[in-house]
DNA sequence: TTTAAAAACTAATAAGCATTAGTTTTGTTG
DNA sequence: CAACAAAACTAATGCTTATTAGTTTTTAAA
């Protein structure tokens, strides 16, 4: 009866997605139904089905749409021509707006892939490993120039990457700090320091 | 037929806890059944409720355990007689430790609190909340010490604690730092930046 | 308005889940 | 060694799960 609505854009498959990936970061993967993720769409359960290949093929479009954005965003940074100060604050600037503007899906692919099967698993991991190898070479890189100080680059990335992540924590509480100061200071606490 | 192994210290139930923290490190909460903890434990699911009450008994276990030490610890060190730039150092450092003696259940604690129930979710968010509370107001100390910066005391302490929460990540790796390294570099960066 | 495809439905399957009840074995104390 | 308690066991309960099969309804094209 209940059809699913697919507005204006996109596929109904992604329409599932969407809805998936909100109900993945409330419950978490495992703890999700399928029955309470068709009650979310407006359809039985067996409908969704119509549309989509399994629950876990949910799990793989939403990690790999995540990744995918990522890697593409850091090759066109790399590639460009600014300092590595500069290239580093646009990154940090750049997790900061999809986590603003995806949250839901960049939560799941952060705290769900390990639900992942195989091949898909490794294939995230991979593409996590060369993320952040692309960040250590930019900082090695960094270092060489002298535009940074001789820092660890492995313990760089690790902060950097776990700091922005933690954004998660700043969603709920949007109301404390806006997006713009807010990436203003955490670039400035990366890039400088607390210390006086 | 088996019996519960209670190497020396600790009951029983402790050694179920230990197991459990453990399995939901690997498998998630919601993905693990007591029959797979029974099976590492070494008994029939059923036995483990001569020892234990529910399933989400174990996961209260794990997470209060955890909140309340790092409770203790920062109440420790608010009350001690130290710079504030060396109060935060001490904070990192224990932070570090307990990730490298404690990796299971602080996981645990960081990922799957949200599968605990009322009223003990909102008793551990509390915890959780004083604790970034008890932080915040060091951060603004040291900066009316003129000991810091005049940054942001709430995304100081967002960052922080994500650098610090984000050495799961290190877990994974032991090999490529050993922890004194990692703690040394990871304090000099939170402190003082990573730019020249 | 007929026809065909898309997408909804109901019903059913087989498996897995946490937990309880009742019983038997084990370990300990007198 | 007898008695009691602790802790294991087996069997069963009632519920939830993802997914499939088969059928009916809806939508779109001719």
């Amino acid at each position: 009866m209940a059809k699913i609505k697919t507005e204006n854009n996109g596929t109904k498959k992604a329409v599932i997605v969407q809805h998936a990936a909100l109900l993945f970061k409330s419950k978490s993967y495992s703890a999700s139904s399928m029955r309470d993720l068709a009650e979310r769409v407006g359809v039985e359960a067996p409908s969704l089905y119509n549309h989509i290949g399994s629950k876990s093929e949910l799990l793989q479009a939403i990690c790999f749409k995540v990744g995918n954005t990522f890697i593409e965003q850091i090759e066109q940074i790399t590639n460009s021509e600014y300092s590595i100060v500069h290239k580093i604050e646009t990154i940090i600037r750049f997790h900061i707006s999809m986590m603003a503007e995806n949250f839901d899906e960049i939560y799941v692919a952060n705290h769900e892939w390990k639900h992942l099967k195989e091949p898909y698993l490794s294939d995230f991991l991979n593409i996590r490993r060369n993320y952040e190898k692309s960040l250590v070479q930019l900082i090695k890189t960094g270092i060489e120039n002298r535009e940074l100080q001789p820092i660890n680059p492995y313990v760089a990335v690790l902060t950097i990457l776990s700091a922005v992540r933690g954004l998660e924590f700043w969603q709920r509480n949007k109301k404390n700090i806006s997006k713009q100061e807010l990436e203003n200071h955490m670039v400035n606490l990366l890039l400088n320091g607390i210390v006086k």
